[in-house]
DNA sequence: AGCGCTATTGCGACCGCATTGCATTAACGT
DNA sequence: ACGTTAATGCAATGCGGTCGCAATAGCGCT
């Protein structure tokens, strides 16, 4: 299931990533695969998101990610920048708030849907 | 139903309204309160917004708002800063990515209970 | 006022994702 | 080989949200 994760670029769906592991090995069971991704979650390997239609997972990076979610074709694509970790100083300063994750979703066009 | 939206500070999921509203109205069904929170949606009149526990709602207002979600006493602050333009904009530039709503959360610790 | 049309509401069934409890199986140390 | 413990499978359940359809309210028209 790891290579599963890994080999996926982009997120997947507890669904979708169910499907994909009983490719390679049928027979696994929804539960299995729940109860490893919560596992997963825990030691930081993974990391969830909330999307609109319903929790995705990836690999967790060291920084943030914002994910840019294009409303026409339905990609989703990753940013990164500094602006991030420069918003958690902001938050820290403002109004002592001690982040210890962020999330940013943006939706709109993506490059090739404007 | 409005009222109890506008009364509400903080935002509420879909089951929460469902409650206050039948305090003070019993007997309107959650279809409806579904139907008329994609309505006001549709008008821009309230916001959708992705919790760990589900959709939330909340008045929409003109500039994107950040959400500071206490992981330890479970409140929900809002911040507003530039920085979520200052964000946008440096979408548009890097990605040509054109947004159209940006959202983002944070969880972490609040003043009160660090 | 009486009639008929339309939009809204209530209601119950339903759907899909996720979770849980429990039995089964595999793994491993002794 | 045996017993203990953790991982897995499986089926039932919970729950948030949606759908279809019947009942009802609102409203203009005659």
């Amino acid at each position: 299931m790891w290579r599963v994760l890994q080999s996926h670029p982009e997120h997947l769906s507890a669904g979708d990533i169910a499907d994909r592991v009983r490719q390679v090995d049928p027979g696994v069971n929804r539960s299995s695969v729940y109860r490893t991704l919560a596992l997963f979650a825990e030691l930081g390997l993974v990391r969830e998101s909330l999307m609109e239609d319903g929790v995705h997972w990836e690999e967790a990076h060291a920084d943030a990610v914002i994910h840019l979610v294009c409303t026409r074709c339905g990609k989703v694509l990753h940013h990164r920048t500094p602006t991030v970790a420069a918003l958690e100083r902001e938050l820290h300063e403002a109004d002592s708030f001690r982040p210890d994750a962020i999330d940013v979703r943006v939706s709109g066009a993506c490059h090739s849907c404007q």
